[in-house]
DNA sequence: GCCAAGTTTGGCATTTTTGTCAAGTATTGG
DNA sequence: CCAATACTTGACAAAAATGCCAAACTTGGC
């Protein structure tokens, strides 16, 4: 399982989601998809920095955005991130002979 | 599917391989474990950068070490990087409609 | 066109992370 | 016991990430 990716890129993706603003955001977004202002209410601060993070989920891949009126809406983009936490819960519950 | 760890938990354990180095380090870990002098061979850099890569990804929870003669043996603690890995390949290739 | 709402971008101070050197701790072989 | 090897820890300078403000941009309604 060699990837195909240089190391920098795949550590692009895991930075983009290793702040609490952002892997709040992300969590938000396996619901449904939500405007840059109500991520806003969910994980507080100025709304620049908000969309600050969502433009660095963006360009790692993680979330991909449409515009719908003066509204952008932020969605996920794959469908895997529930199992990449759950990995991550795994190691965080001490599971040290986890079979996941 | 809501998380028990804290936010910051959580962060915590991501952040944790969001480093060139320490990236490297949990995939030539996957295979077999490896002391520090070896793993600095594969990441370069100072031995002591190298060790204090260990005690962070130790802390999170992705690696334990035993002691062995003089050597100091580290080793994944848990199975799912390579799951966790996947996702971060589909995210970087592009598949926005991956079915991880 | 003009204004307001929603969002993005630039600049910059603050905080966090990183890497190296030097010093310290263990453990083994002689 | 002594010295060498393997590793860890502390201190600190350099680099990167973060967050806020202000300014710019975009879209829709009047």
């Amino acid at each position: 399982m060699i990837s195909t990716l240089s190391t920098h890129k795949q550590v692009q993706i895991i930075k983009a989601l290793a702040h609490p603003a952002r892997l709040e955001i992300v969590q938000a977004l396996v619901t449904r998809e939500h405007s840059v202002s109500e991520l806003q209410t969910i994980v507080g601060g100025d709304l620049s920095t908000v969309s600050k993070h969502l433009t660095q989920m963006r360009k790692a891949g993680w979330i991909d955005c449409k515009k719908h009126g003066q509204h952008v809406h932020y969605r996920l983009v794959c469908k895997c991130l529930p199992e990449f936490l759950e990995c991550v819960e795994n190691i965080g519950t001490n599971r040290s002979t986890c079979d996941c």
